[in-house]
RNA sequence: GGCCCCGUCGUCUAGCCAGGUCUAGGACACCAGGUUUUCAUCCUGGUAACACGGGUUCGAAUCCCGUCGGGGUCACCA
């Protein structure tokens, strides 16, 4: 079946903001499907009632949009996604009736079977087989009256009682042939009898994912090596389930991807905001102070006392603030945040795992690139087996280099939108001097949420400028002539430039050079003093015209009274 | 602990499947120079790795075994 339309997924549960792992998975799953003409599904898996929510739902939806990873079959959000091939719904809490009728069939046949244990039973095993240096795996008594269990199954659904159905495992060894890491051979004593269908009615993950697959005509699986060890159970159920019709369930092809970790090991978590909050929050008496007032005292008290807890998304934010803290990125909203361009993001995510084994014209290896050359190159044969570690050096390095590289008006564009969604304050502020920022901000920053640094002199009011002391040393009063001398001398030069603009700026400040027979550092030091306090800033034109003729000119004279001396 | 996976510069990796061309290549970071009116860029150069021990072989980063190390997983979560 060489040319089987590919089709892949992506099966979140939304349980809280898309995570960075997740993202590569996706992607992955989108461009092999792009690269062979097939289809990617978004399947929301939705199966625990207890933590799935429809804004977690909605929120990865739109992350996913954002990236520039579109689906073909799945809920629709803008256009994309939708029911096609009419294999929906999508959500796998409207698609109980479907699991129902497979494990009715199940039940029938004795592939399931109907079990009665509470959860503090189960746990007493447990313990039991803890104590016995033994590893827990539910099974099913020898002694097991199967007529008498359906009855009280029946007697429960009549009486409204809880109970689970779990399936009978085969007793016999699975071989899962994952394309990543080849055969893996599994013993069946491993694998217990596990639950098909919760005491809630709800179908377990194991049970609607293989449901839904085979449903979807998924032919690919790639997902996170945290998976591993579930794909044996997915694989004892595709062997033992079939349609309606007595037509058997297929197999997918299996990719299980290597993981990603933080860059000191740890494990990549949505507690990693709380973590760094709490090493300062909880630092002495005085910031808990402030961080209790500012998260309300009980809810304080609950996230102090217990590790686990996390507090929302606004709250850690504020805190931050408060305690100038950068939070670790970690959700797609985070990156977003920080200013990191989707297509960038997507670049350096693929390069974890996998990578084009392909070299530029120079000889170098080949690592930027874009969703188009993803989609037509990726290939599961390059994913590597181990795990990776997050360097946001390296995603910071290949941003800064998208966002240099990008024509000047684009990024003004990317950048007013991102001031839209997290700055609106600058917007104003810069008026309509914002293109002139977004020139000196382009080649300077390495994400957008740096964007205020390098122009931050022009933000200030005239009369706020601090003429730093080194600086006013360095630039101002050493050497002969001093710099303010020459400042003075240039003051009136600089009074007559019209239009006030970059280039007219830098011809009046080369001309009066190449007339004293001065160095450009010469004049353009002491004017940066003036002007922005230090002695460092953007090019002299682009300086000079962010803070307008008058705003030069009334910092200049106010240099000239104060630094005096 | 049981089961499973992995192990090349600090990090991501190429090379491994089809052993020699590997005095192990690239990227990010770091260090040193250079260009530039400062900064940021840009350019040049440099430091830095086949986890360890046994085999197999004329020859091993590449194949086999063991050790050690790292990770995943053991739910009515996904």
């Amino acid at each position: 079946m060489p040319d089987a339309p590919v089709i892949t997924r992506f099966a979140p549960s939304p349980t809280g903001h898309l995570h960075i792992g997740g993202v590569r998975t996706a992607l992955f799953c989108w461009a092999f499907a792009r690269g062979h003409g097939g289809r990617f599904v978004l399947r929301i898996e939705d199966t625990d009632q207890k933590r799935s929510s429809e804004d977690a739902a909605r929120g990865i939806l739109e992350d996913l949009a954002w990236l520039g990873i579109g689906w073909d079959d799945g809920p629709e959000l803008g256009g994309i996604g939708g029911d096609a091939r009419g294999i929906g719904p999508y959500y796998q809490a409207q698609r109980l009736e479907i699991y129902q009728r497979f494990l009715d069939r199940m039940l029938e046949t004795g592939l399931a079977y109907p079990a009665f244990e509470t959860g503090d039973e189960l746990a007493a095993m447990r313990a039991a087989a803890q104590g016995r240096k033994e590893t827990f795996c539910y099974r099913r008594r020898a002694d097991y009256d199967r007529g008498a269990a359906l009855a009280e199954m029946r007697r429960r659904e009549a009486a409204g009682e809880p109970f689970v159905v779990r399936f009978r495992m085969p007793g016999e060894p699975v071989r899962v042939a994952d394309t990543v890491l080849g055969d893996i051979d599994f013993d069946e004593q491993h694998t217990d009898d596990f639950v098909l269908r919760k005491a809630d009615g709800y179908p377990t993950y194991h049970f609607a994912v293989v449901i839904d697959d085979e449903l979807m005509g998924v032919t690919h699986v790639l997902r996170g090596q945290e998976h591993l060890n579930n794909t044996p159970r997915h694989v004892a159920l595709q062997h033992a389930l079939t349609h309606e019709d007595g037509t058997p369930f297929r197999t997918p092809v299996y990719a299980h991807l290597p993981l990603i970790f933080n860059s000191d090991g740890s494990k990549m978590s949505k507690r990693d905001k709380d973590k760094a909050v709490r090493r300062v929050a909880l630092a002495d008496d005085s910031s808990k102070g402030v961080a209790a007032d500012l998260v309300g005292r009980g809810e304080f008290d609950a996230w102090q006392a217990d590790k686990t807890r996390q507090l929302p998304p606004e709250k850690l934010h504020a805190l931050a603030v408060v305690f100038s803290l950068e939070l670790p990125e970690i959700d797609v909203e985070d990156f977003r945040r920080s200013g990191y361009l989707p297509p960038v993001l997507c670049n350096y995510l693929a390069l974890l795992g996998w990578n084009p084994g392909m070299k530029n014209a120079d000889g170098t290896d080949l690592d930027r690139f874009d969703m188009a050359f993803l989609c037509e190159h990726f290939a599961i044969e390059r994913i590597g087996k181990s795990n990776s570690k997050f360097d946001r050096d390296k995603l910071a390095a290949f941003n800064q280099s998208a966002i240099a590289a990008m024509a000047p008006g684009d990024f003004a564009g990317v950048l007013r939108a991102w001031c839209e969604r997290y700055d609106a304050g600058l917007l104003t502020e810069l008026g309509d001097r914002f293109g002139l920022g977004a020139a000196a901000i382009q080649p300077r920053v390495k994400t957008l949420s740096q964007c205020r640094e390098p122009i931050a002199f022009a933000l200030i009011a005239d009369e706020a400028v601090v003429f730093d002391e080194q600086a006013v040393k360095k630039a101002l009063h050493k050497g002969e002539p001093s710099g303010l001398a020459v400042l003075a001398d240039f003051r009136d030069t600089l009074a007559g430039v019209d239009p006030f603009e970059p280039a007219p700026i830098e011809e009046a400040v080369k001309a009066f050079c190449e007339g004293r027979g001065l160095g450009m550092g010469k004049i353009a030091q002491p004017l940066r003093v003036a002007v922005t306090g230090g002695t460092v800033s953007p090019g002299l034109g682009d300086t000079l015209a962010l803070v307008g003729k008058s705003g030069v000119l009334a910092r200049i004279d106010r240099c000239l009274r104060e630094c005096a001396g």
